[in-house]
DNA sequence: CGTCGGATTGAAGATACTCAACATGAGTGG
DNA sequence: CCACTCATGTTGAGTATCTTCAATCCGACG
């Protein structure tokens, strides 16, 4: 199964015939993008949907004055740029933060998806919603927390999105950051983003090792964070009858 | 017209049966919230789609520690909780900030409309792909603009959503917060909201009395907020063939 | 061995927070 | 009409968080 469909499983159960459609857009022509690749250009026009099937990407703001801030990471199985059926250009820059490759779906293949099958519909916009939620909890974290905590419900949330695509094993997934990456993601400087990295290092909470995230103690992570299981909503992974990737399983 | 038509004819021009069509949604049966009510709260779930008709919201997400963070403003046209149709509940509380008047959709409704018509879920579609783009744009500010840009921003963004529905003459429009509401949404603390305010009435910027808010220089506002025009993708306000709502011409 | 990007540490200064006092203005009740 | 209350706005002072600048360290790599 593909990352993609993995994930929109966690919305609702698909049929044989459904996960097969949606497998099948991961084997559209790809492209190969190293780290430092501009995926998508703020501005530019887009015709084919980029579907992220390896790597690590982020949607990346940047400002006349050179800052940057990342509003949000781009793991596998996450669609790029969903947004073209309707604006007509980018309004941000999606860039590689590791070597990345992206299956280039075309437009209509979408759009037959958003109309024939209305399962998959419901995934697709339950995808959309996510990602308003996710950056409604963004928002929070930048305006109500510090540093350290931050960075924790950054950590926690990724090793959540890991996990719902099979990729967290062992509670250790891949950050292809350097710290002044991780400063622009949290909104803070490079050097307080180091300092907050070793207040969460030296409480055991969770390591960060040449892009590998490691995760110590989750539990304490999550409540550092002051992360809500809920806003993600992965409505079939809180059934206990699906355990394998729920967020409480591997304290 | 109503105030979600005019938004939403931001998107694409409608035809005269798609318009009514639209118009129709403001007229289901209202109810009525006193500044300070609970529209929806967190955890809730939701049967009906709230469409604000009349006065002024927020989507507000409370911590456990008491501080609050507006991750939204929601104006006349807004609807409250599309969300509904893949999420199973809110992930954060809506609360009336001025008396204000929601028409109760039914969700059948709604549905008829994202697959009947396609002009109207492109519409639809634009709507929660703008709010994705405002969001962002609010974790840039909070992430990398100081206090008074945030403000600042905060009240160009408005003036801007309030002239796409035609509530904006005199480059005037009601926000109902007190300074306390103000730092909750740009994420400082009362004092510091006081100070930033000051500074931007001294520049001659801005002014807030009585919950009406008056951009006496909208490009300074503009410049200083480093606001881009492009992220609320208004596709044909930008046409200079329909100069009524455009921001650059009240200037 | 030297170089280079990234990580780390120190120190000074800016932005923003908290606590606290005081001002203002709309209501309310005497 | 005045006194009182209460919410909001304003201002001051001390402190904390965070930033910037700068120096140093470290590991990868030629």
């Amino acid at each position: 199964m593909t990352p993609l469909t993995m994930k929109l499983e966690q919305c609702t159960a698909l049929s044989e015939a459904e996960r097969r459609r949606l497998d099948r857009l991961s084997e559209f022509p790809a492209k190969h993008f190293d780290a430092g690749d501009v995926i998508l250009a703020e501005g530019q026009r887009v015709d084919r949907i980029h579907l992220v099937t390896d790597g690590f990407a982020a949607r990346v703001k940047s400002l006349p004055d050179g800052l940057r801030q990342i509003v949000a990471f781009m793991i596998p199985g996450d669609l790029c740029d969903l947004e073209v059926f309707v604006l007509e250009r980018m309004d941000h820059d999606i860039i590689a933060m590791a070597p990345t490759r992206c299956a280039l779906i075309p437009m209509q293949e979408i759009t037959e998806l958003l109309t024939e099958v209305t399962t998959l519909t419901k995934a697709l916009w339950w995808s959309t919603m996510t990602d308003l939620a996710v950056l409604r909890n963004r928002i929070v974290d930048q305006g109500r927390r510090e540093a350290p905590e931050r960075l924790a419900h950054l950590f926690y949330e990724l090793l959540i999105r890991y996990r719902m695509i099979g990729m967290a094993a062992d509670n250790s997934y891949p950050l292809p950051l350097s710290q002044t990456g991780l400063a622009d993601a949290a909104g803070i400087s490079p050097v307080h983003a180091n300092r907050s990295l070793s207040l969460l290092r030296a409480e055991r909470l969770v390591e960060l090792d040449r892009g590998v995230v490691t995760v110590l103690n989750p539990a304490g992570l999550k409540r550092i964070a002051g992360f809500e299981a809920g806003y993600l909503h992965m409505a079939r992974t809180e059934h206990p009858t699906n355990v394998s990737h729920r967020a409480e399983d591997l304290i």
